[in-house]
DNA sequence: GGACAAATATTGTCAGACAAGTAAATCGCA
DNA sequence: TGCGATTTACTTGTCTGACAATATTTGTCC
């Protein structure tokens, strides 16, 4: 996001991040209880107030529920907000799993073919510029490098609100997600991904062109090929706990 | 809701939902700043950690955004999180614009027939009974009172919740809250809505013979229907001053 | 052994204080 | 007088300590 300056965090905002990640990642399952706010408190080294405005914040998500005396305890998944961007982003704090890559494609593959064939309707000049930035740029750079992937999201985002409908250009944090987060596994797998450039120059046509059909099925390719390059990503990534998530320069710790 | 029990709403619960109901019908407009946290704590007569609370919730849904020294100010309409359960109840307090029904109506086009299909898939006997429970009742009640109203949204959850998709299933609270309050203007202005009992069975059937395409154009032409109901209701409903809400809520109440 | 009542632990709410951050007003200097 | 640097003031951010509400658990009495 934009909005990554150089303002501290309020302190807030970390808890409730350190507590939502700790959850959407399985570290705490739904229907465990979180610990008592006087402990996270003390862990975190910090005031009961700034853990219960955290606390408030994941409520208003989905995630947990509290009740005097009971304690606070995590909610079944369904009642997660899923296609928060916060969510999402603590999701990928560590690898998701299989499904929810593939449940991720599933929407993608229901909402953006739908997106693209509105979008050639309802486009502006302004969204066929943005659209026009965003090739430049993936062009210039590539998917291998943070700019070029940025503005792949971009692209997609563009679409979304090309719409015209509020409703579906608030998706555009999910599926930008998706696509961020694919990407990366493909280029730590391949390093150099294969190049879908073309298929996104065919979906900007078919939205310039105003041909509705033409654009739904060139983002059904897109997709279907993305899906396709991930699940390859997927397969061959071994499930191979020595060589994870290594860090620059990481010290190891041996317990 | 099951747990809407007879315990009593937290008071945080209540100033976020006044707050929230304010901002998304338009009584504070993006870039709108919102009156200090001591200024509301007097207005609603509670203290500073209650409106902090309040206002942490709807930073989580993305409604505003608070800085020091320059206060709490609503946030552009496409950073809400308008799927959000809490969002939509806000939303229909007052009477949303035509184009946000026609964009609920858009995203249950896309969303819908693609989970009918994908449902006709997955659909196991679980799913089927729940389907099957939701028509019964939908049959036996109608949709001119509660308990219909209620069995037909679960019936449209039900359908969500067969694709195994966790985050199509998410989508449900959207699709039902369009369900419920497009029902609630039809019955409003109609009295006696047009029955769509069929329609649903026909729905029903598809997804229990695993008849993918039939799924999806039985959904295509139940929404397109109740679209249709839908825009004559909201085009004869002219605005009756009769029911006006009040506005921000209540400086008291009474105990 | 079972029904009722008290103890207890946890969240919910309140009050007051100080810290941090930033826009606006003020002061100082050329 | 004009402009930059400084101070001020106001709002949110954080801390502390206290008490209230609530529901589980335990204890008591019949």
């Amino acid at each position: 996001m934009q909005d990554a300056q150089k303002r501290r965090e309020p302190a807030n905002y970390k808890v409730s991040r350190a507590l939502g990640v700790a959850i959407v990642t399985g570290g705490y399952v739904p229907g465990a209880q979180l610990p008592g706010e006087f402990e996270i408190a003390e862990q975190m080294g910090v005031s009961r107030s700034v853990v219960r405005e955290a606390v408030r914040m994941l409520a208003a998500k989905g995630l947990v529920e509290s009740r005097p005396k009971i304690g606070t305890r995590v909610r079944e998944r369904r009642h997660w907000s899923m296609l928060d961007p916060d969510l999402l982003e603590w999701m990928f704090e560590s690898e998701p799993s299989e499904k929810f890559v593939r449940d991720l494609f599933a929407l993608r593959m229901v909402v953006e073919p739908a997106a693209a064939e509105m979008a050639a309707q309802m486009r502006t000049a302004r969204h066929l510029s943005e659209m026009g930035y965003a090739l430049e740029k993936m062009a210039e750079f590539t998917l291998r490098v943070a700019e070029g992937q940025q503005a792949d999201e971009r692209f997609h985002a563009a679409i979304l609100d090309a719409t015209g409908n509020e409703l579906i250009a608030n998706l555009s944090a999910s599926i930008c997600a998706a696509v961020h987060w694919t990407t990366h596994f493909k280029v730590r797998r391949f390093g150099n991904p294969r190049d879908s450039l073309e298929e996104h120059r065919a979906l900007f046509e078919a939205i310039a062109n105003a041909d509705g059909p033409a654009a739904r099925e060139a983002a059904v390719v897109l997709i279907e090929h993305a899906r396709r390059d991930t699940e390859v990503a997927l397969a061959t990534l071994q499930p191979d706990p020595s060589e994870k998530r290594v860090i620059v320069g990481a010290k190891k710790y041996e317990e």
